[in-house]
DNA sequence: CCCTTTGAGTCAGCAGTCAC
DNA sequence: GTGACTGCTGACTCAAAGGG
């Protein structure tokens, strides 16, 4: 089976505040058919029919997907997926964006760093169904879609909720707490300039614990994690094509264009003016 | 010719790992 | 949490290519 790709004409041509299909599709990909590394723009979930692949997101660990599970590609996040060589998977896919997708995920257990979660072998091919009739119908299609989106995401949240603290989540949340700290002071001031001490400095930790508890909860060093972050923003700005790559470098942090240059290939793998040519 | 960008080499000091 | 060690990052410099 060819890829069966199939676009919702009714998407917006600006960001909606609203959930919102964007594309869905089917595949029963050839052996090592692969996508990446390379990022999205809109949220994607996959759901492995039958078959087997592998899937890893930036730098993190490579799972292994059968049927029966899915997995979740977020926008502007590097993610490498590939059907096995032997059985190579059939999937099928949903994609989506919208202010709200990433509040209604986090009540589910995906996450960008754990993006692989399990489905109802019956819903996702019961989805694909329900949307293509959903499209013929030219006068309901936003509507139907749109309300199809919503109960798909009511079932997921049902079948992978986030889990329900225990015990011993209690010590981690005490740790989850330096972490979010640390996640929200990166975020609100990554254009500045931020050492690993100062960020210890500001929610009094040891820096070397801080180390060992953020990257227990990210999956990336906070060196690492504000590198990878800094280029994503650096994505988006060259995204616009409104900004020199100089005024691009010291919105994310770097005061010279030199060093973010050598930095914005070696993560994203072109330099940053072949990446906003290229789009 | 000027500006922007990239590439390569060097090195101080910072960040991560390991053992405790 | 912390001390010691080590590898690596990033700042700096110079050279060069490409486009206007």
């Amino acid at each position: 089976m060819a890829a069966i790709f199939h676009y919702n004409p009714d998407r917006p041509f600006r960001a909606s505040p609203e959930l919102y299909l964007c594309y869905w599709g089917k595949e029963a990909c050839a052996p090592l058919h692969s996508f990446g590394p390379g990022v999205r723009d809109v949220y994607k979930i996959h759901f492995v029919h039958e078959g087997k692949g592998i899937v890893r997101v930036e730098d993190g660990e490579t799972l292994t997907l059968t049927a029966g599970q899915a997995f979740i590609a977020y926008p502007e996040r590097v993610v490498f997926y590939q059907a096995d060589a032997a059985q190579p998977w059939v999937y099928s896919w949903i994609a989506f964006c919208g202010d709200q997708a990433g509040e209604i995920l986090a009540r589910t257990r995906a996450t960008p760093e754990q993006p692989v979660f399990p489905m109802d072998t019956r819903l996702m091919p019961k989805l694909y169904e329900l949307l293509n009739e959903a499209e013929e119908n030219t006068a309901t299609r936003d509507l139907r879609l749109r309300a199809l989106l919503y109960e798909f995401f009511s079932v997921m949240v049902e079948q992978a909720p986030v889990s329900a603290p225990g015990r011993a989540a209690v010590q981690v949340q005490a740790k989850d707490a330096y972490v979010h700290r640390c996640l929200d002071f990166l975020h609100s001031h990554y254009g500045e300039e931020i050492s690993v001490g100062q960020l210890a400095a500001i929610v009094g930790l040891d820096r070397k614990y801080l180390s060992a508890i953020f990257k227990q909860a990210t999956g990336y060093p906070p060196q690492r994690y504000l590198l990878q972050y800094r280029m994503e923003r650096a994505c988006g700005l060259l995204k616009t094509g409104r900004f020199a790559i100089g005024e691009v470098a010291r919105s994310v942090g770097y005061q010279d264009a030199l060093l973010f240059s050598k930095m914005f290939k070696k993560t994203i793998g072109v330099p940053p003016s072949a990446y906003r040519d290229n789009l």
